[in-house]
RNA sequence: GCCCAGGUGGUGGAAUUGGUAGACACGCCAGACUUAGGAUCUGGUGCGGAGACGCGUGAAGGUUCAAGUCCUUUCCUGGGUACCA
């Protein structure tokens, strides 16, 4: 009578559902609130970014991250902590409104239809949130609070309207994201686009520099992004200098540089483009030239910025400015090299020193004047009182730099490259911003803000979802909404909506408290859970997102409504999963690889214990199918040795006491328990579950050959599998008799007397070759050791009789003899 | 150009942080079982060599009893960013 074999596919397929549902209905994942029971517990928050739903699901990359935090909390929870590990939805976007364009189907629906399909992938692979705290970007409850936001942030006068560039495509009537243009043409229809003004919300997020580069040093993140952080906010200190205009020595110009002390230096200047005093510095002759080249360049910035403008082209104004400590007579040029957005859109140039403007002399023939030797003191500096000739340059710019101050013609100062945040888009499906125009006024100027009582102001319907044509957003079209009248006075709705990473700014606040209909979070939940502890997501948010949410963050703390000063206090990111031909996962190339397809061929243990088991999770790595046979066999053979195959558990599963064990087998439990835990701890998942591969791999052996099965080794080991593989662990934990479930039962503890090993095998080197090895006891005495590796045959080979020169010891790690 | 990661077998990756390089797994080879195997099991597998041994962590130097790990120089790959004064 031949059993059926057992087959972990069948296994796998016959299981999975069950769990999953049991597990929703226990909540076993649900997160005590303050004051609940389980809060007295530490108290562990744990996020992933949160997803956009989009219409082609999951690919294998994006469960990657998911699964990490899901073990990691799982491991917490059973370590005893009240984890935090919430799931939603960042639902407003560009995908949605574009479907909308096609099909005449409402955004709200197809996004929806997303969230389940989405929510059914993650529930497949056992992914354990606390969906009671589910929240949607989109949805009402929720933006209501994103408008509150808003209405703070004008009150503390952070947001403001500004005529702002946007990219204009005249030939579908619309605005476009950055990522709607491919090579300066529209990405739907290829045609050009350019630059035009438009009214913008903005928020001040530059009032907030100072403190989101100070703060990055506080924070455990990987130094790339904070440096990433630093290089975006791109703070430089210098000064700022005066320059009078030759032809009317009252106006001047200012110009901002890191290089004071090279001011004796300067043979020329430039002026941006679009600098104000340019049209009072242009000749008479040169006006012809300058207007030209004025047009060309903003044509050129049109298109694209390719690096044809990196010719250093430019045009002499005919205008000069006066050197402020010299009074010499300067050129002044104008330059498209010079920016109008950074600093003052106006430079001293200092070819000299300076490799740009190097660049610039040498294509227009100008002066270079050194004013620093090589050994990086100044020359030919020397003015009047003003001795800074010899000196290092650090020096020399502070000494030139207070000469300028004492005499009112320049400051030291402190430039950021950080931008202003672009907070309205032109687009239907977003967060409708809340504010009134008064009829009359100019659209720029004051606004009535939206009462408390009237938010949220929900999105309207509309019959098209084209833009309007006139560049507005498709709201503009319905008049007798944007028409708005309150007793006398007339208003106009803002027709603008946010940007995508408005909701995304501040949702890991509430999940602390989502339900809250009076206020966007209590200080009872906040000041429970803090911030985020551990935060995990793709390294391309490095400076958007995660630099919107700080700035946010930091604004919420002046406001008094966080205590922390910074939202995600850890922070790692998964690496790219890439295709099986080790490119970027896409539809085009035909690489992309469905989660639902592995979990019905290998089921999603094995495909679980895969993600993690491929590499470092930070690491960019390929996606092999094949591998997953690896991870599909280890659970295949641990199941098998203690499950028959009708699926019940295997008769030789017997109650033996750890005394009674092979001591081997209980030493490398300890050991195992260790290394395991210690392993998550550092987010080094593919060896935590390397080391459970060969625990179960030597001790399967082991039992093979004591023809049993110790039942309190099967519940120990399964409480390590439990958070990798929670299907299997919590089967085969109920073949066991349990009634209670093992993801919430605690964590093994071990022995430390029985977690090390009481004989290691040490190398030993002659002149430092491997030439022979020992085992011998931990504790060994050196003398002891000594007359054993020397008696040994290879060893002494090597000696030869030649006088032993040193003999190092390093206890439990080698043997090195010198001869 | 600048900034940041990173180069270890045929492949994904380990390496107690200066201590026996290649754990674990894929693949491959051989064998067992089998009517059959894309199932399962056993053994082997860095390269050269019959072997003793030699050589091996992108390359070249250096420090050290000892270097994948530290230092110097250099090459390559990936990501980000770009005329930022």
């Amino acid at each position: 009578m031949s059993q059926p074999e057992f087959s972990f596919k069948e296994f796998a397929h016959n299981i999975e559902s069950k769990w999953q549902k049991i597990w929703q209905d226990k909540k076993v994942y649900k997160a005590a609130n303050p004051g609940e029971p389980g809060a007295e517990k530490p108290k562990f928050y744990c996020l992933d970014m949160f997803p956009y739903p989009s219409g082609q699901g999951l690919h294998v990359g994006h469960p990657l991250g998911y699964i990490a935090t899901d073990i990691l909390c799982r491991y917490k929870r059973m370590k005893g902590f009240n984890v935090l590990h919430p799931m939603g939805w960042d639902a407003f976007g560009l995908p949605a409104e574009q479907y909308a364009i096609q099909t005449g189907i409402h955004p709200s629906q197809t996004t929806a239809k997303n969230i389940i399909t989405y929510k059914k992938q993650l529930t497949s692979l056992a992914l354990g949130y606390d969906w009671d705290r589910e929240i949607s970007t989109a949805d009402p409850k929720y933006y209501k609070w994103t408008q509150w936001i808003f209405k703070k942030l004008y009150e503390r006068g952070l947001a403001y309207q500004a005529e702002f560039p946007v990219n204009w495509c005249p030939a579908l009537g619309t605005v476009l994201a950055n990522d709607e243009i491919i090579d300066g043409k529209s990405e739907r229809g290829g045609h050009p686009v350019e630059k035009r003004p438009m009214r913008q919300w903005m928020l001040k997020i530059t009032e907030y520099a100072e403190r989101l580069l100070e703060d990055l040093d506080s924070l455990d993140w990987p130094e790339s992004t904070k440096e990433h952080q630093r290089n975006w906010i791109g703070k430089s200190e210098g000064g700022q200098i005066k320059f009078a205009l030759q032809s009317d020595p009252k106006k001047y110009f200012e110009i901002f540089t890191t290089r004071p002390d090279t001011l004796m230096g300067v043979t020329f200047m430039v002026l941006a483009p679009e600098h104000p005093l340019l049209w009072d510095l242009v000749s008479v002759e040169q006006k012809a030239k300058v207007e030209k080249y004025c047009i060309e360049t903003a044509k050129k910035s049109d298109l694209a910025r390719t690096d044809l403008n990196k010719d250093k082209s430019g045009v002499f104004t005919g205008g000069y400015a006066l050197h402020p400590l010299t009074q010499e007579k300067i050129p002044v040029w104008v330059a498209d090299y010079v920016l109008m957005n950074y600093g003052t859109g106006a430079i001293m140039a200092v070819p000299a020193h300076d490799d740009r403007d190097q660049e610039f002399a040498k294509v227009h023939g100008l002066p270079v004047v050194p004013v620093i030797d090589e050994e990086g003191r100044l020359i030919n500096s020397d003015f009047s009182s003003m001795k800074v000739n010899g000196l290092p340059v650090t020096e020399g710019a502070q000494k030139i730099l207070s000469f300028l101050e004492s005499k009112g013609l320049g400051q030291k100062q402190i430039t950021y490259k950080l931008r202003d945040w672009v907070f309205s888009r032109q687009r239907y499906w977003g967060e409708p911003i809340p504010v009134l125009h008064p009829v009359g006024g100019a659209m720029t100027g004051d606004v009535k803000l939206l009462e408390d009582a009237d938010l949220p102001l929900e999105l309207p319907p509309v019959d098209d979802y084209k833009p309007s044509g006139s560049g507005e957003s498709p709201l503009a079209t319905l008049k007798d909404w944007v028409n708005y009248r309150e007793g006398e006075k007339s208003f106009l709705r803002e027709t603008n909506t946010m940007p995508g990473s408005a909701g995304s700014s501040w949702y890991f606040l509430r999940y602390m408290d989502p339900h809250n209909n009076e206020k966007p979070w209590s200080s009872e939940a906040v000041s429970y859970w803090q911030q985020v502890d551990f935060y995990l997501g793709g390294a391309e948010h490095a400076v958007g997102h995660l630099l919107y949410s700080r700035f946010w963050h930091k604004v919420f703390f002046d406001m008094g409504l966080v205590s922390t000063k910074e939202p995600f206090k850890r922070l790692i990111h998964q690496g790219m999963m890439l295709g099986e031909d080790n490119e970027k996962m896409s539809k085009s190339r035909g690489n992309v690889v469905n989660p639902d397809d592995v979990v019905a061929q290998y089921g999603a243990d094995s495909f679980r214990l895969y993600e993690m088991f491929m590499g470092p999770l930070e690491k960019t790595k390929p996606w092999q199918t094949g591998g997953l046979e690896g991870t599909y066999r280890y659970l295949n053979r641990f199941c098998r040795a203690v499950i028959d195959g009708e699926g019940k558990l295997q008769s030789r599963v017997e109650n033996i006491p750890e005394s009674e064990w092979p001591s081997e087998l209980s030493k490398q439990m300890h050991m195992s328990i260790k290394q395991i835990g210690e392993a998550i701890e550092k987010l080094s998942f593919n060896t935590a579950i390397s080391a459970l591969m060969v625990l179960s791999n030597e001790s399967l052996k082991e039992f093979d050959k004591i023809q049993y099965v110790p039942r309190l080794w099967v519940e120990t080991y399964l409480r390590l599998l439990a958070p990798f593989a929670p299907h299997t662990a919590e089967e085969i934990w109920s073949l066991l008799g349990h009634r209670d479930t093992v993801t919430l039962s605690p964590w093994p503890e071990y022995d430390p007397e029985k977690a090390t090993l009481d004989e290691v095998e040490l190398g030993i080197q002659v002149n430092g070759k491997l030439r022979g090895k020992i085992v011998i006891p931990v504790d060994i005495a050196e003398d002891e050791l000594k007359a054993q590796v020397l008696a040994i045959e290879n060893v002494q080979r090597w000696i030869d009789g030649k006088p032993l020169k040193k003999f190092v010891y390093v206890k439990g790690r080698i043997v090195s003899i010198v001869i």
